[in-house]
RNA sequence: CGGGGAGUAGCGCAGCCUGGUAGCGCAUCUGCUUUGGGAGCAGAGGGUCGCAGGUUCGAAUCCUGUCUCCCCGACCA
């Protein structure tokens, strides 16, 4: 991608609305642009970290054995009647009327529509269990949003529902959920620790919040050294029901707790291993029985042919939320630093002489051979300043930038940096191709 | 929803108290000089001062209403 022809409205200056570190600089890279108060549109610099995001987590919803579905953002109040929630949800709910009187709302959520589509395509014990995700916008009226996309009004959810014949199988869908998201966290290059929950307004009595270690994050978590160690999680079968019970057990043995549920009693037993963070709430699972499921009639024939009411559970990510949440967790003075599988783009190529025939040829010639090898390159090439195309690139935060100038073409050489790391590396065009291609 | 703050050029702000027809920095455009980590000089464009009423010869400025945004609190993926 030429950067003379994007968008990428960057800014040295931090917008006055915005006071965490990951709304400012999600404005300053250009990745949004506020449309309402909690309400945002994302440009396309955003647009390719919030796909990026999606992606991973919906190859991990696959992996996990969860199906894919789309369900509308708009929908019928009828359905929450049933479920006895209409009246409860309060103004948080966007409510609509359609042209013909009908109460409609925007989604705040999905059980009442994954329910009603299950209770008409389940007739028994053989369709379960499954679990049903989509990854679809929602809409919640907070009386107050902020923090840009980390609060929104509106934001990009994966929510999945499990369908389960007793308890037990619910736990196994519970466990595969929970398993899904340490993969999930892990592969977004995030620290997320799985916290007891309160199961809130939803009901039921097995939740997990999981928390994302960031020094800004919007809450306080206290926790036991042990979840310093990243999570090793090799292949995992996830059909087999005492090995998934294993690994949550062991992801939930050493003390994880947010501001609101912290036990005196096992931070003592920590003693020094207790550490205090802040972290954001990026994942959120429930296992909520027949709360749904009941009083929606939703009913199967069992293996003996009696009806029995199947127990279900929800399983939220924030996938725009984790956009912020990666920011940060991930960044420095001079701008984002992406985890390498959620950067929109792979390499960030400046021209620093654009205009200059031999520059202009050797960099079109550098983007072509890493676009043969599969990377997603910005090529800067615009007639700007050296200082002000390394700032963009460090501001957006590609994992790599790669620099071509007069004297690099003349020695047949070109500078690569790490973003992260900051490391520089001078060489042949070959040799840095080839780094990069491993 | 309670408390507080703010709306003036794309962004950040001054001007308002003490009314006299709008300014600064950055960004943008043009030209020249520059060019390996946010350049210099010269010039240019861009604003119904959130909106609506009112007071006044005259309103960004004073008064009333209204909308929007932000912060603190309670609530939340």
């Amino acid at each position: 991608m030429l950067l003379s022809r994007y968008l990428l409205p960057v800014s040295k200056e931090t917008p006055s609305d915005a006071q965490i570190i990951s709304h400012q600089l999600m404005l300053r890279a250009g990745l949004v642009k506020q449309t309402a108060s909690g309400i945002y549109s994302w440009l396309p610099l955003g647009l390719r970290v919030l796909k990026k995001i999606e992606q991973i987590v919906r190859e991990e919803q696959d992996r996990a054995g969860a199906l894919e579905i789309l369900m509308p953002t708009v929908q019928p109040a009828e359905l929450w009647r049933q479920s006895g929630r209409y009246d409860d949800y309060g103004l948080e709910m966007l409510r609509i009327r359609d042209r013909h009187e009908r109460d409609m709302l925007y989604g705040p959520t999905a059980e009442e529509v994954v329910t009603a589509i299950f209770r008409e395509t389940a007739r028994s014990w053989r369709d379960l269990p499954r679990i049903l995700y989509n990854i679809q916008w929602k809409f919640r009226d907070e009386v107050r949003p902020r923090f840009g996309v980390m609060r929104g009004r509106e934001f990009l959810m994966k929510d999945a529902y499990s369908f389960d014949l007793d308890e037990a199988g619910g736990r196994h869908s519970y466990n595969r959920m929970f398993v899904a998201y340490l993969n999930t966290f892990a592969r977004l290059g995030l620290r997320a620790i799985p916290m007891q929950a309160d199961t809130g307004p939803i009901g039921g009595d097995l939740s997990h919040e999981f928390i994302v270690l960031a020094p800004t994050g919007e809450s306080e978590v206290f926790y036991h050294a042990n979840w310093e160690k990243p999570a090793q999680l090799g292949s995992i079968d996830f059909e087999d029901m005492a090995g998934l019970q294993a690994i949550v057990d062991s992801h939930t043995r050493d003390y994880a707790a947010t501001d609101e549920k912290r036990d005196p009693a096992r931070e003592a037993e920590a003693g020094d291993a207790l550490r205090r963070s802040r972290g954001v709430e990026v994942g959120h699972i429930f296992f909520f029985g027949d709360k749904y499921s009941r009083p929606m009639g939703l009913r199967v024939t069992g293996r003996d042919g009696q009806e029995t009411v199947p127990v279900m559970g929800s399983y939220g990510i924030g996938v725009s939320r984790l956009v912020g949440a990666i920011i940060e967790a991930s960044h420095d003075d001079a701008g984002i630093i992406w985890p390498e599988p959620v950067a929109p783009f792979d390499i960030g190529l400046i021209n620093l002489r654009a205009g200059d025939a031999a520059c202009d040829a050797a960099a079109a010639d550098v983007q072509a051979r890493l676009e043969a090898m599969g990377k997603s390159v910005l090529y800067d090439d615009r007639d700007a300043r050296a200082g002000e195309k390394f700032a963009t690139m460090d501001l957006v935060g590609l994992p790599w930038q790669l620099a071509i100038g007069p004297k690099g073409v003349a020695a047949g050489t070109i500078e690569l940096k790490n973003r992260a790391t900051g490391e520089k590396r001078e060489g042949s065009v070959e040799s840095i191709l080839a780094g990069l291609g491993r």
